[in-house]
DNA sequence: TAGGCCATCTGGTCCT
DNA sequence: AGGACCAGATGGCCTA
């Protein structure tokens, strides 16, 4: 719930002032100077010897344009970053909602997203023979997830992958849940993982 | 130490 | 023009 952000420590952010820059470094706004240059990768691959030459000595365009140009790169940058902790905060409040391990082990990013794919998959399935039990009765208006299951599934056939990636399953049985009541009795041993 | 996972930076592209 | 989104690159941390 409250844990939104858990997985964003801020080890990460103990950025240090490399220098190096390839554009230039100096233009650092006070606000964010902390989110700033952590360009490592230019620094990486400079050459000792071959000094990185800049495209002329007009290359570095004239203070005032260069600033805003750095301004607007360093904003850029602010907003992926928080565009990325709401991506990950997402991704935890999917955590909160799925089983949980035994081994209290967090999942991964993409374990988290199959594991969801996969519990949606069968709760749907438990759903559908829940309503097949119950007299055939087709699925009630409205419905929202069961509506793909039923329709996309009305054969037991696989959820809708749209992630294809290699090994992705194909069959329910790939899916870590082969039956659908095997859904009450939810293995916790499941490993998302290794079903792929 | 290699490999996996992650956060961040960055430049490109698309959209409003 | 500026923001959102995306993918590649990079370096840090952790574990087998």
């Amino acid at each position: 719930m409250d844990n939104v952000f858990s997985d964003v420590d801020c080890s990460s952010c103990d950025y240090s002032f490399t220098g190096t820059d390839d554009e230039d470094s100096r233009a650092s706004s006070p606000a964010h100077e902390h989110a700033l240059l952590q360009q490592p990768q230019q620094q990486e691959h400079e050459q000792p010897q071959k000094k990185k030459q800049r495209r002329g000595p007009r290359a570095r365009p004239d203070g005032a344009v260069h600033v805003a140009k750095k301004n607007r790169r360093l904003k850029a940058n602010d907003r992926e970053r928080n565009r990325m902790h709401n991506l990950n905060g997402a991704l935890d409040a999917l955590r909160s909602v799925l089983p949980a391990l035994p081994d209290d082990t967090k999942l991964t990013k993409i374990e988290t997203l199959r594991f969801a794919h996969n519990y949606i998959w069968a709760l749907s399935e438990t759903i559908r023979i829940h309503d097949r039990a119950r007299g055939a009765s087709p699925p009630s208006p409205g419905s929202d997830a069961r509506s793909w299951s039923s329709s996309a599934c009305s054969s037991a056939s696989s959820p809708p992958y749209s992630v294809s990636e290699p090994g992705s399953p194909e069959a329910p049985e790939d899916y870590g849940f082969v039956q659908a009541d095997v859904v009450y009795s939810y293995h916790p041993n499941f490993l998302p993982y290794d079903s792929y």
